[in-house]
DNA sequence: TCGAATTTGTGCGTATGTATC
DNA sequence: GGATACATACGCACAAATTCG
């Protein structure tokens, strides 16, 4: 088989990866500006530029337009645990109880609206193409500031009639899936999380007041009650939110 | 606060990403090539590339060097089901029975060396600077053909003098971490996964027959006996794996 | 079979805008 | 204000792969 091609933007950037990764550029270090690398490499200072959004796009680096690139500090990561402990909690707003833990103050907005499911949803929830779904869109806060979204969807042929149809409406507001689904005689069993990354869209970008592009982690997050699905969820976290999974052994 | 600017390239991605996802272009169709968006967009045909690096970029998107861009067929995306059934399987390598559970022919190769732990990993095993660890790289293979990687580091301040100081050699060869522990008396007892996105460097993608700078899912594994960290890996997922979470609930 | 046209990917140069120092 | 530095956008050239007559 014939090697693959590496461009000399990907050379130039694993050089610096190495740097950042072995400790020759401590965190907040200031890397060769873009000029400087044109004269060290003898490259252009725009494919020095492609380099460096490498370095963006994996969280290395962050950039300061005027001033220059930095390793970027050790990722304060607000770590979003999720394990089966925490669902099970019972009661109260697992965000706000896990952002209290954090000494943060989580909150939330919403707003809901009756959709026909789009076909991956459809997919996920195993529902005829075309059914009615409620989706929720979702901006948890801390301390203020925008911190992730989530759009949830659930099965009208379930909600429909019941007092939990609107998710953030009457006294089951805030209270997780599983205890909003326990009232009406559903028992969710079992949550599948799938992830996979992707980059912001514009709007997404605006809400959460970053630069679209940026690279978020996307969960698909799924309820099941035995077989059934009766929930799912695209939950996007930011860069500095990590998910972290507790997994007993034995 | 002022609205953050947004790109052209940002907006044509967008564009698409909507006309992907809502069904407009369906899987396997082919996307304008960046002459026709030039014409169409009145833009500049680089500004066109940029925005289906994106695309690319989101995994929504292939190209076809010569031919064109191309909606990603549905993403059959291997699953790796990351539970705690699975890891208290008890004996045989966890890789072979997961691959074998697909129909696929699991194998891998590997090889240590005894190196001073670089500082992330010292802070992840909680060891001194520069305090020496076994370092062990996987490659695993599906069908012969390169999967995935891993890298594993584990304290020689705990295996040094043990039947279990090199992962891979004498009769422990290919069981899970856990089991391999129980035979010098240290019960692990949970393993932790951390999720963070990145790309691929050119010496990964090199062993994985991938292109450099392919979007990559990496976990940080840490494996606890109690309180004490006894492993910690880095496992590189390219895009057709997906690793799936599975918690129960209640 | 050959060759021409098309298309993606890399690399460079330039211009303009904006933020920082 | 001026110099520096990053970000976007456009244009051009060339290589490599594909397609098609």
């Amino acid at each position: 088989m014939r090697p693959i091609a590496t461009p000399k933007y990907e050379s130039i950037a694993d050089e610096l990866r190495e740097q950042i990764i072995g400790g020759a550029l401590a965190p907040g270090a200031k890397l060769p500006a873009l000029s400087e690398m044109k004269a060290i490499h003898g490259i252009s200072d725009r494919t020095a530029f492609q380099a460096m959004q490498i370095l963006l796009g994996d969280g290395l680096v962050e950039s300061k337009p005027g001033s220059g690139y930095y390793v970027r500090e050790r990722p304060i990561a607000r770590r979003m645990v999720r394990s089966w402990y925490r669902d099970s909690a019972g009661q109260g707003s697992p965000w706000r109880a896990d952002a209290a833990a954090q000494g943060i103050d989580g909150s939330w907005t919403s707003q809901s609206k009756s959709v026909t499911a789009p076909p991956a949803i459809a997919e996920r929830l195993r529902l005829e193409p075309g059914s009615r779904v409620m989706r929720t869109e979702y901006l948890f806060t801390a301390d203020g500031a925008p911190a992730y979204l989530s759009t949830s969807w659930e099965p009208m042929a379930l909600t429909a009639g019941t007092e939990i149809l609107l998710p953030e409406d009457g006294e089951h507001a805030g209270k997780g899936v599983a205890d909003r689904f326990a009232t009406i005689g559903i028992t969710v069993t079992e949550a599948r999380e799938e992830l996979v990354p992707r980059t912001l869209t514009i709007g997404e970008a605006q809400t959460l007041r970053l630069r679209p592009g940026t690279p978020v982690l996307l969960i698909e997050r799924t309820y099941y009650a035995g077989q059934k699905p009766v929930e799912t969820a695209d939950i996007v976290l930011p860069p500095h939110y990590r998910p972290v999974y507790q997994i007993p052994v034995g």
